[in-house]
DNA sequence: TGTCGATAACTACCATACTAGTTGTATCAG
DNA sequence: CTGATACAACTAGTATGGTAGTTATCGACA
């Protein structure tokens, strides 16, 4: 069943006001590609879609750009921003920068018992991913992996930074899922991780840290041949066998 | 003479849109602590300051909350964080992680000609504000070194971060200017890191790097003696000598 | 005198109306 | 047939009005 706005919109809570409602349903529809990377995006369309009027709507959409989700271009329209290669690598380098000090911080200090049990426990539900190839499944529980190290260093500003620039780094994990990194492997990443952190061995774990993000974009350059109007000026290579993955073609 | 919010309003651009130009003034307000941690801000009255309507008030707003400079509560008014020394630390481990990456990319890859000419022209407009001492000179350029370093290594998305991370720091030296750091020191700091950019020694920068921002904080712990209320959780803690910086007695 | 409750005065949130700027199109002149 | 130009149909930005929720104050009552 294709995933549309109208059904993320019934699982954001009611208590929340209108403008973080909508802003938590179009960025994931942005991250898990509901929305096309370039496709424009109305306030006045969006407002009609869930009945609410434009200015939560506004509001969301600044939150988003700020996001660097979309663009607002005054007086013209807001488009989703296309997937630009450099800015993926950017988000992955500060990515790893904050990890790896998290994973030092980590080793060097050690981790509170509920913190470990937590980290056990989650490494434990990712490798029931690993049978059923669950990678929905497996990517929340990868969220929540990388949140409690970072909460469990008190380090609550770092996985803000983490979330955010994680962002640009699901979009093009959402497109890679069919022929991805398999899940075995990231389960064994992460147990290394929490192996060195275990034995306080700080630059074990940041190697350990290294090599699991950086696991996450090989298959890009492949992407790009694959899928070039996804991609930040790549609009004249029209020789793509292939340009719109089935997840976004019943949408708004 | 005092700065005001009105003073920044004329500063700013006219082609920016009232949105953006009121979160400039008001980001730049709360960081030079024109406006007091814990102060209230509600929509009408800045509306009625600028004379502008409350819709673009309300936005920028938003956008100050997202980058934890205001609390807005709903339904009770919107209020200036109070300095949280948590948050402040967490600021400067994020900081220190983005641009230790940032100076050992540096190294490894080494910067261009012309970078590396705008980094020493820097250093030297720094050494000027030596013995004036000038501290607002001096921040002006400081930021500027560091975003040359960032963008030096092509990290724009590095940049933002420790722009944004940046803010809860620079409230903190703004309160400690008469009694911080001197300057030569400060600008011996920057020395030794191009010094380690440019003998190629990524090791070396990374050192100077840490050193020179863990400088940043030194005197935080005697700054939560002195002003006791501009700190969450310090309220009860009546026994301040004095409470109020000159800066903020006139504003709005 | 102390406590509870109605109420008035705030607040941010949302809806709607209006303004100004951009773009595509259709029409008319060359 | 080609060019420029006027105009119509969009867009986001701003202004304003109304709603619902919170808080503090003041008066009634124990």
């Amino acid at each position: 069943m294709t995933t549309t706005l109208k059904m993320l919109w019934q699982e954001t809570s009611d208590s929340d006001s209108v403008r973080q409602r909508l802003f938590q349903v179009l960025r994931q529809s942005i991250i898990q590609m509901v929305l096309a990377p370039g496709q424009a995006l109305s306030e006045k369309e969006i407002a009609e879609t869930f009945s609410v009027s434009r200015q939560p709507v506004r509001e969301a959409f600044i939150r988003l750009s700020e996001a660097g989700l979309v663009e607002v271009k005054p007086q013209r329209g807001t488009y989703v921003v296309k997937i630009f290669q450099q800015a993926v690598l950017e988000a992955r380098f500060v990515r790893e920068a904050v990890e790896v000090a998290v994973v030092t911080l980590a080793a060097e200090k050690g981790l509170d018992q509920a913190t470990m049990t937590d980290l056990y426990d989650l490494l434990e539900r990712q490798r029931r991913c690993i049978e059923p190839n669950d990678h929905d499944r497996f990517y929340r529980l990868d969220e929540e992996f990388h949140r409690t190290l970072s909460l469990g260093v008190n380090q609550q500003a770092a996985w803000k930074v983490i979330e955010e620039v994680r962002a640009q780094l699901d979009r093009v994990r959402y497109l890679s899922v069919p022929d991805s990194t398999p899940l075995a492997r990231l389960v064994d990443q992460h147990a290394s991780i929490i192996a060195a952190i275990e034995a306080r061995n700080a630059s074990q774990a940041e190697q350990a840290m290294r090599l699991h993000l950086r696991e996450i974009l090989v298959s890009m350059p492949d992407l790009v041949r694959r899928f070039p109007t996804l991609f930040e000026g790549q609009e004249d290579q029209s020789f793509a066998e292939q340009d719109t993955p089935a997840l976004m073609q019943e949408t708004v």
